[in-house]
DNA sequence: GTGAAAGCGCTAACAT
DNA sequence: ATGTTAGCGCTTTCAC
């Protein structure tokens, strides 16, 4: 029971392969072959579930129908939820995704972009990128790749982008602190640093307490250097809670480093930081509803984000795309 | 500046394009090509960054060298750190993965499966089913596929499983509880019933239970259905703490229902019910560290799970493996 | 209106 | 030990 082809077709209806490849991809009309040929052959066709050999057809047509996505980390739930709306708009429109994540490395993004792009075939490209600055993208080759970047932004570079409003986010997020009579706020920011997401999110912080006309201290915007989070993040605390005594709120960058700070601060609860801190986070999930403490969180529209990409790219991959685009999307405070 | 191909490599090297093509997929000596061909073959094309095309390469081989992985939901993190690990193993031996959702539906799955094995030319696929039994599987066109089923078996069909011991895991997981004087243990499981794990925790518990000699309480294996998971939850705890006041502990199936019932506990404080339950919940996550209340969990041993199916399918695909494997993992009682 | 035939880039059987 | 050649299944130009 091998594969049905065009040749099998052709042997039972009667027709050429050219004949019942052209009415099969619409393009019946355009080469004048009548209606009614047509609806016969799609007919036939019909009950006889064939599917064309799709690497026949792209080693024909230079087209392979699939576009993939590249991510920091795949198992990170923001990123798995924007995969999984962008694979369900490219189904719909006939297209398949491969997701790969480059670890926060910059030579891993290269290979898997070099990988999809050239190895692969894809037809276009998604993604979320790890790198410094623009110099990669910026080569001459990839000025005629459909690529969409969404989540980080790389500075000064002209592309097609769907972000979300970290600085405007980050800002009324430390506002709505503020109102709540916070006076000093402890702003930690994940690895690596340079990520246009973390950055706009510390200038929306910043913004927000020099506009309250709250004096600045550096030593309160402090990033993680990587290795054990939870270590790092009590070593942290432990620091500020010597130097600071009157920290009256944290603000987590993202949901994995509020995770630390719930547990350093349920271990620490003899300590008085513990008990009137205020906590802040980006990234919004079901879990900070049971947490020991309320959690004021900034919900992402991870749906959004994830289907005006997919549609961005196929537009730019059919030529409906001239300029580059720029979609930003607004965050959703959430106060428990 | 077009793509590099097997024509050009041969103009530039003055060798045939079948011989460069034998050196490249290391049948050099298989067809007794002398060793210093071969070698100024690999040297020479080293440095021009030549990749084959995918496409004429699969069109002519047969083989696509790429797998397919289905799970119910991608976007939970269980599958996505699953995923991530069967793509990291896939790409060190050249393959390539691509992922998608079943959203718990039996058509999608088979849609899927379709799709893959044939529009798309997996050359193999690893499912977490959603299936309730084999008979789609048992179909006589699947028997020459590579197939690995894992998280979830389909009872009385012999394949090949990678799986966690869910009645081992959650026996322990009970017997714990027991063993800290709980005597009335609420069991929540999740939408769809059917499936094996839950069956297995399911039963797991019950064993646990009548091993002890307790009475056993059938209203207290409740499980959701369906629609919004936490007023599903909260309508459970209403009825139950009603009817069995003296409830001691309750027994979440997944970590989202955990999630839900920790929510719910909190907004009831001022019920008895809350004070002095113990929560236990299968899944770990970080997050279990800052809840409201400690949770004891069963960690799943994840990146195993995706390692082992991943180098068993791949044997398969390669002919080393000729009989059904059946891989079962252990699970890690944490405690807190 | 419809069909024959060339060719996408690769591999492997067959020559030499 | 190396090269020639015939397809893999599809699309599309060109001829009728």
């Amino acid at each position: 029971m091998k594969r049905l082809q065009l040749e099998d077709l052709s042997q039972k209806l009667g027709y050429s392969k050219t004949l019942i490849s052209m009415v099969l991809n619409g393009k019946g009309d355009r080469y004048g072959i009548s209606k009614k040929t047509q609806a016969a052959v799609l007919e036939a066709v019909g009950m006889m579930n064939y599917t064309p050999n799709k690497f026949a057809k792209a080693l024909r047509t230079g087209r392979s129908f699939f576009i993939g996505l590249i991510v920091s980390d795949i198992a990170n739930p923001f990123y798995s939820k924007i995969s999984k709306n962008i694979e369900q708009i490219l189904h719909e429109r006939g297209y398949s995704l491969m997701i790969c994540s480059s670890d926060e490395n910059e030579e891993k993004e290269k290979r898997l972009v070099e990988m999809m792009l050239n190895q692969q075939g894809a037809d276009g490209l998604i993604i979320a990128t790890t790198f410094k600055d623009s110099s990669y993208y910026t080569q001459p080759r990839f000025s005629n790749s459909p690529l969409v970047f969404i989540d980080r932004i790389l500075p000064l570079y002209q592309a097609n982008y769907v972000v979300i409003d970290n600085y405007g986010g980050s800002f009324e997020l430390v506002k709505y602190l503020l109102d709540q009579a916070c006076k000093k706020i402890l702003c930690i920011s994940g690895s690596p640093t340079h990520l246009s997401t973390t950055e706009d999110r510390i200038n929306g912080y910043r913004d927000a307490l020099s506009k309250s006309g709250l004096s600045d201290h550096p030593e309160l915007v402090v990033s993680l250097s990587g290795g054990d989070i939870d270590e790092n993040v009590s070593n942290i605390l432990n620091e500020v809670q010597n130097t600071h005594k009157d920290l009256d709120a944290i603000l987590a960058l993202d949901r994995q480093i509020a995770a630390a700070v719930l547990k350093n601060l349920q271990q620490k609860e003899q300590h008085q930081l513990a008990k009137k801190v205020k906590i802040a986070s980006f990234d919004d999930t079901k879990f900070f509803d049971g947490m020991s403490r309320p959690v004021i969180s900034l919900s992402q529209p991870v749906a959004d984000i994830g289907s005006k990409a997919s549609l961005l790219l196929l537009d730019i991959i059919d030529g409906k795309q001239l300029s580059k685009s720029n979609i930003v999307l607004s965050t959703n405070l959430i106060v428990r």
